[in-house]
DNA sequence: TTCTTGTCACCTAGGTGTTAATAT
DNA sequence: ATATTAACACCTAGGTGACAAGAA
């Protein structure tokens, strides 16, 4: 069984609509996609990897508010539907660059995918992720069982489980739609620490229960709970 | 068989006489000790590893040459033994973090020890390789061939095969003893950038046939010849 | 006197959203 | 209009030797 780490954050993201940069060059996602693995053997070889699945066949289209807002508003735009997905080129796999090594392994920390980047370049050469900007995906995770008998193509079929966790859908993007997202990313990747004008670490004490709960989840996930996978 | 990367650069501080810094938090070798492997069975499993021997059973001691010398004068000090080693601590080794991995993925690229870093303290916990300050030693490199025989141990012996390149010996230090290593280290080191004096990417063409040598290695490194293995 | 330790400025290396310019 | 790109300032994370203070 596997466990969705940073489940607090995601659940908040995905309350927002998760949005992921992609970019020429390969972008990380944030949050990462991380688990903690159980019930493995642990004398047995192992490989982790991710693959990502469109969520619908839909493609995405932002749309302005051009209506007068109140400062401060929350709802000045929103996700529209554009029309047909564009063709799904093959898609790719990530694997852990662990991989394969034993369950002891695997199991005894958490295993992240930090190292995993999404790409719009459909000719990226650099085994980056391919996406296509403006359409919503669903990261999977895939444990594969390396058989030690010959005739192991047989048993494929049994010898790997998917684990899917819909808090981890997100839209591809190439520039942010959604500013909450935006202020979400900001407050809780310390890579975006420049952005804030705030210290978070004073947030949960300095925290009024009116305000707009932006940090919450980076104040939750501090003492990460996990989910169960969806099957 | 195995080949030594960067071998003009080790030949140089070889020549001068290598220190590596040694500290309570560790610290990482300069030169990085770094090879590249042929011959393997691409589709069997290796660990590769590293470990230090005492070079000899002296302790040396730095003594400073008193006499007035000339001004940018090359030999101002030297090494002279001051006395019995101290007793050796049950080495400890390096397994490369990518150990094991298939022959062909080891071929496929330089193998790098980066990883590696190099302590004092006795009761260090961070699996670091512990040295005493004042005493040389040689490094050693090990390619262990993963038996799937139930009982390999019994063939332990052969199963695995040693190397030792002597342009990689060292005396451990906790603070440079020979100013001619610092500035080789400043001039070859990128982390030591903010303490040269003159652009290194501008030597090769400025440079005069008469200078001091101290850039020539880093200057011959940019395209690295390599060695075979001493046994 | 010699050796060791801890702090520091200054780097490498690379992950952020912003912004202005460009493409569609 | 909307979407994409590339350059950029500002971070995280961590590897350098210098230096002053401390230890042996």
């Amino acid at each position: 069984s596997v466990q969705l780490e940073m489940k607090a954050l995601w659940d908040e993201f995905n309350q927002l609509g998760t949005e992921m940069i992609v970019t020429k060059a390969g972008r990380r996602m944030f949050p990462t996609f991380q688990v903690k693995i159980f019930g493995m053997d642990p004398m047995a070889d192992y490989m982790l990897l991710m693959d990502f699945v469109p969520v619908d066949d839909k493609r995405y289209r932002q749309v302005t508010n051009t209506q007068p807002v109140p400062r401060y508003a929350f709802h000045s735009s929103s996700w529209l539907v554009a029309g047909k997905a564009d063709p799904a080129t093959p898609g790719r796999v990530h694997y852990h660059p662990d991989s394969p090594a034993k369950g002891a392994q695997w199991m005894k920390q958490i295993v992240s995918f930090d190292k995993l980047k999404l790409t719009n370049n459909l000719l990226d050469d650099n085994g980056h992720i391919i996406l296509n900007s403006m359409h919503r995906y669903q990261p999977r995770f895939h444990v594969v069982y390396v058989d030690p008998r010959k005739d192991s193509e047989k048993y494929a079929e049994e010898n790997f489980k998917t684990f899917v966790f819909e808090e981890t859908r997100f839209t591809a993007v190439t520039a942010y739609q959604n500013h909450r997202i935006t202020q979400l990313k900001i407050a809780s990747n310390p890579f975006a620490k420049g952005f804030r004008d705030c210290d978070p670490e004073d947030w949960p004490r300095n925290h009024r229960p009116g305000a707009l709960p932006l940090m919450s989840a980076f104040a939750r996930s501090r003492n990460p709970v996990s989910s169960p996978a969806h099957q």
